[in-house]
DNA sequence: GCCAACGTTGGC
DNA sequence: GCCAACGTTGGC
């Protein structure tokens, strides 16, 4: 199977690329997704050694931060089963999952953050998810030709 | 802080 | 199964 590329959503007060990079072996579960369609790609898509972009979203600036990859396939995000963790489910059991998660290793982070508004005024990334009007979700494919130019702009900053 | 867009919930 | 109400996301 040919890797894919995702682009996955943070904010960084929250959990930022630099929070993945102090992880032991920097890397981390991506836990705490609550979206069907997010969790479908994750069970289900989402595969060992495809790359990520991690993006940061309600930030200044809002961007791309960097990049990691996908070192687990998706399985149950047991957070769900938690009554204290940020988004606790009922309906989630460990014999009827519900939500999935995958774990990332952090590769790099880019010199600057390859901005929203960069991504806007590039062309070739107009059919990019994340630029959609009112997209909000937090787990997006990404096309290996949009990839090879946000990678570009990165490089150049 | 505002608010448009979206997803989910629940009454019918 | 419809859809109004509500809560959340996330750019501005």
């Amino acid at each position: 199977m040919a890797k894919k590329y995702w682009l996955f959503k943070s904010e960084p007060g929250c959990y930022s690329i630099d929070d993945l990079k102090k992880c032991k072996n920097s890397t981390d579960h991506w836990d705490g997704v609550r979206n069907y369609q997010a969790r479908n790609m994750l069970r289900d898509d989402i595969k060992k050694d495809d790359e990520v972009f991690f993006y940061y979203s309600n930030a200044k600036p809002m961007g791309v931060a960097g990049v990691c990859t996908v070192v687990k396939n998706g399985y149950p995000d047991h957070t769900a089963e938690d009554p204290d963790s940020e988004h606790p489910d009922p309906k989630h059991t460990k014999n009827n999952p519900i939500w999935y998660m995958v774990d990332v290793k952090f590769k790099e982070k880019f010199n600057d953050i390859v901005t929203l508004k960069e991504i806007k005024e590039t062309s070739g990334l107009e059919e990019m998810v994340l630029t959609q009007r009112g997209s909000r979700l937090s787990i997006q494919p990404v096309k290996k030709k949009e990839w090879d130019i946000i990678l570009k702009m990165a490089k150049k900053k």
